[in-house]
DNA sequence: TGAATTTGATACATAAATTCTATTATTTTA
DNA sequence: TAAAATAATAGAATTTATGTATCAAATTCA
């Protein structure tokens, strides 16, 4: 095992592709062939299903994966940390990402920033949003990014600022030929739904928003292992889904809308995070708080 | 960087020699420091300095050493997980040790319990006597050491075994001649002490010592980096210092142990913390708590 | 004071690994 | 059925890591 392999492995997932995960990595396709296959032999699990045609996560991919992460986060947070004491110019910032949000979003969001911060490191780290939380509450996080309610029961001495916020949709269960025109929640709330594990979010926001619609949510008792299996045992008529229109897969033709009592859209709102230290801000924190109240959230309406 | 590097690093700051944590990682000792030169090249900063006749870590070592130990629990983590995907037999412990007791002691006391449980791993972190209560409670860790006080403020479910205890000295300010007697903390009370971070809890236990005893502790402004920079300082004159008998370097001579009011001696407490779960101990779990109570003060008692 | 000992660094040859180019096998698409 | 796309394999070249032998410096002890 080795850094270079787990590397390799992060961003195959992220690309689903042999070859634009190598482009991304700047090695040639075998050599991160080689790399997987290796890191695989040496954890003695198949992280990845692979056909011709496209690479997915297997189960134990699902489950690995994330520990993959906390090596290199903590990989990254020893480099940026040497880099401090041989430049104090130099700068860490260490940001959470809630799985429904995701790095690679991030990523881009935070692309013209990093930029105009040579001096710099963003990491990255996809985590449990409610462990994100307690990090940023103890500072070994600076920011944090999910899908926040409004009604977030968080402490005293917290900012928080919304970057987006997309429709969610309703994925009916079974090859339900109900045309594409909006649903609304009390249209389907006597549907049971399936659920992904309470992580990302995406299942609390889901639970909340029945309760302020005074709805009971009639929960599937398995959760699905990710969007994409939530998808998948919709159509196989386990049972309706909810997710952003993001999330959703592209050949399941236009998605359907999900509507509160009026006409108005059901939104899920993304927010950044982060908790007022006593010391006061540093002056990249300070930067980035502007660059995502001012910035980002424009950066995302284009992409979202 | 690479884990071989990041292991080389983490065996010679323990060891203190470059030949003997050679032989620790099964390398030749040529090998072992030019795997540690290459990471102090690829870091920017010297880890360690270097005598013909010692080795120690330098400041940015020790800054450093916590992330490198993350990185390698990180990388134990996921090879565990790993492993129990293949053999569900196979169980996960992870245990949180204060910098104070020192991952070197457990080990060994652990050893017996070890060979006893073939399909188990063992994965340690040194860290923070806070952070550690804050994981054991959320679930990350299965069981933390440190010099916990019995009067700790705990939620409830907490179980707390005490495994080991030994005498706190008196390190006098300067070279203090005074005869290596028993000294009683008002004896010594009016004296500025040295104190270490409060992350082992060395420095609470020192706090909370005074204040049990109705006395004021005067604190010297700065802190010292480690247990012999405490001893360094006292011997420069900076302030007086108390620490643990076994934290004594050799050459200070016979210790002046502390005592309280009466004839009986000041001991630090060591002890063993978990959380009882919803679901229960494992059966490897219930196994070391029950180790943990029987076999594993004995073994101590014969090494602190 | 000086020889013996201990410690870490260096040089160089060898062994191991990584990576690349070229190619193959398989599946999907048109 | 041909073309395109994808991942795996083979083999050579390169790079990296390791071990043996040796050196330089400091300490120990006679």
């Amino acid at each position: 095992m080795n850094f270079q392999q787990l590397r390799y492995a992060q961003t195959l997932a992220d690309c689903g592709s042999f070859g634009m995960a190598a482009g991304k990595c700047c090695v040639t396709q075998p050599t991160l062939s080689n790399g997987i296959a290796q890191l695989e032999r040496e954890l003695g699990v198949s992280l990845f299903a692979r056909t011709t045609r496209s690479v997915q996560l297997t189960p134990a991919g699902q489950e690995l994966l994330p520990a993959i992460g906390d090596i290199l986060f903590a990989k990254a947070a020893l480099s940026s940390l040497a880099m401090r004491l041989t430049n104090p110019e130099h700068q860490l910032l260490r940001i959470g990402v809630s799985p429904l949000i995701g790095i690679a979003l991030l990523d881009v969001m935070l692309d013209p920033f990093r930029r105009s911060h040579p001096d710099l490191d963003v990491v990255f780290r996809e985590m449990n949003l409610a462990e994100m939380i307690r990090q940023a509450e103890t500072g070994q996080l600076d920011c944090v990014f999910g899908p926040l309610d409004s009604s977030e029961a968080l402490g005293t001495g917290w900012h928080i600022t919304e970057i987006s916020r997309e429709p969610l949709v309703y994925i009916p269960q079974g090859t339900d030929p109900r045309a594409a025109t909006p649903v609304t929640l009390s249209d389907v709330a006597s549907d049971t739904f399936v659920l992904v594990p309470d992580s990302c979010g995406l299942t609390r926001t889901t639970r909340l928003l029945f309760k302020h619609n005074r709805l009971k949510l009639k929960e599937y008792p398995g959760e699905a292992m990710s969007y994409r299996v939530l998808q998948e045992w919709a159509g196989l008529g386990i049972g309706a889904a909810i997710l952003p229109r993001s999330k959703v897969a592209g050949g399941a033709g236009v998605p359907i809308l999900l509507h509160a009592g009026t006409d108005r859209p059901v939104m899920i709102a993304y927010h950044a995070l982060w908790r007022q230290t006593a010391a006061g801000p540093s002056a990249v924190q300070s930067a980035l708080y502007t660059y995502l109240g001012e910035v980002a959230p424009a950066i995302l309406s284009g992409l979202v």
